[in-house]
DNA sequence: GACTGGCACTCGCTACAGACGAGTGCCAGA
DNA sequence: TCTGGCACTCGTCTGTAGCGAGTGCCAGTC
């Protein structure tokens, strides 16, 4: 059963008005504030099958009537069209991330803009290192048997490690070191490094063979293995916004959820291009997110994304104009990353 | 006008049992629950001169009392004496932190394991910078013009900032840059550079004078104007612990509060030594957080801090246990760090 | 003088009843 | 196909009443 264009009119006033009001909203009050051109009488037929078909619902009997997940869905789909910024927002987006001195400082930055904009909590994931390229590796003596790793990527990520050694060698060795893990590793993508680092073990000399090996294996486990995603999160306190109504009452399994980075990256995470993506509350597969809607998408120069970064709120939020601002967020990121 | 023993037998009790139940104790259930070999009618009388005294109130006429932020100072400053850990509290602290691989690592454990032990937010800082000494410095080539600096501190923090040259310059010259920052700055503290990175300037060659300028700006600027305090946090979501009672039923003050690095900073950062803070109520200075308490101490081998930890939660909060477990924590971590 | 039992009182909480009103579903008619 | 009208539902609000936890006070006892 099509719903014709007037049904669907219908759906998208209750959608706004909802997101506008959190309030359910009845036939009356439509007919009264959209240009329907119809009575409320007919309103309410068309509300009939919405209801029938899954796009709204009623809280209960004598109230009116709420999106439900598949009505957002259907209004995001089909019924909203990306606003376009503000020239405010636009200068507001550039002010914030001029003068990022590192990529620290571009994440936290970008993080708090977004959570600002949208007025929810937003999640910036660091540029992903399986996507990233060796720059230089650093190799700082801390005592005769430890080492400090340092890595430095081209996406400007800097991780350390320390490497406990076997034996304790001297410091000319480690400068060999030094000068072999960048004369192999420097240049190549994180995710082509393990042959190489099995080819430098195998090549070392003899007297390095042992640290190296010890190095390698500290290498592969830092920087392919990819326990290192990392990821800023800002703009919790915005989930109390709009009371105790969104998240049906309780932000805990929220706020579990976001301490989890394992799930905020499985969230944010998986963009592999910088397409948007909307999830819609149970359209969610973290349980404790069923009750959220998420706006994501990947960034990074050009189409292929080095991270993903997102919002999250409550599944009454206003879809446009969040989508809006994710992407020019992602996109300005994209190009300030580019430069460097 | 004193109290005597009786008197803060019973606020101890009162104290102990709200903090337990979260419910107002009337006399009636407290005679019952503790032996305090009165009758219920003494018990009242007590109480009418505690709550003359300010140490507890009554949230309504017919209601039981409640400690006041005066009540719970008191009971922590004389009535309390702080709980040993259970052996599986030790065990649990030890096994959580063995195998930390970085300082990234150590921290991130520490602060998941203070807010599940406390079961509140757990806030751990980094170790200062301006409590560090330098142990190398790494200047890597980016383009021409562009140099990454990053500095390893002997406490394993790896900071990172990007440097812009007014001029290209050559290899060499970076590793000669590098040769001279390092000679001059390692081992020294972080708060005596600037004089130092002064006199660097002063003698660089003339051709690397200009690099060298630009390249003591950011030095200062990164390294010594402290922008550069961590903080990192864990178990917000055990802010909804307890239902609504607690932070007078609202989170967003709170959340607000742990959001902003400066507050959290000053909250936990300016510890000098490993002694224990405790701060009631409204004797926090930070508005936010009137309504909770924030248990915080020094971390550090021997007596001096490296940094701050601490856990914040409702007022009505297990302060003996509390404290217990963070003063634990605080000694593990410094232990840990000393080691390296 | 300190403690106790008793008693009147306060007041928040819960339950219940009734009025109100927003909003619906349905139907007959245009 | 749309509309006006109407009966109906049901959540919310208001007011009342009863309950019970807990208090404050007082007179009596040790």
């Amino acid at each position: 059963m099509g719903l014709d264009d007037r049904k669907l009119a219908v759906l998208r006033a209750i959608v706004e008005d909802y997101v506008a009001t959190q309030e359910p909203v009845g036939s009356r009050a439509l007919v009264e504030r959209h240009q329907l051109g119809v009575s409320p009488a007919t309103v309410r037929n068309d509300m009939a099958v919405l209801e029938e078909e899954g796009y709204i619902r009623q809280p209960h009997t004598s109230a009116g009537r709420v999106p439900t997940d598949r009505g957002y869905r259907l209004f995001v789909d089909r019924l909203s069209r990306v606003k376009p910024l503000s020239p405010a927002e636009r200068r507001a987006i550039e002010r914030f991330l001029v003068g990022a001195v590192d990529l620290d400082d571009v994440v936290h930055r970008t993080v708090r803009l977004l959570a600002q904009l949208t007025r929810q909590v937003a999640v910036v994931q660091y540029p992903s290192l399986a996507r990233s390229s060796v720059r230089h590796l650093e190799l700082v003596p801390i005592s005769t048997t430890r080492l400090m790793l340092v890595m430095i990527a081209d996406t400007g990520r800097v991780e350390q490690r320390l490497v406990e050694l076997p034996t304790p060698i001297p410091a000319e060795d480690v400068t060999d070191l030094r000068r072999l893990v960048n004369e192999k590793l420097v240049g190549s993508r994180l995710s082509e490094t393990p042959p190489l680092v099995q080819a430098l073990v195998e090549e070392a000399a003899p007297h390095l063979r042992g640290a190296m090996t010890t190095l390698s294996t500290v290498l592969l486990e830092t920087l392919v293995e990819r326990h290192e995603e990392r990821i800023a999160l800002a703009g919790t306190a915005n989930l109390t916004r709009g009371g105790l109504l969104d998240f049906q009452g309780s932000l805990r399994p929220i706020l579990e959820a976001l301490e989890e980075e394992v799930v905020m990256l499985k969230l944010i995470g998986e963009a592999e291009s910088t397409t948007t993506r909307v999830l819609i509350g149970d359209e969610n597969e973290i349980d404790n997110l069923r009750a959220a809607s998420v706006v994501s998408t990947g960034y990074g120069p050009g189409a292929t994304a080095l991270g993903g970064l997102g919002v999250l709120g409550p599944t009454r939020m206003d879809y446009p104009g969040t989508i809006a601002t994710v992407r020019a967020v992602a996109r300005y990121v994209g190009e300030l990353l580019a430069q460097n």
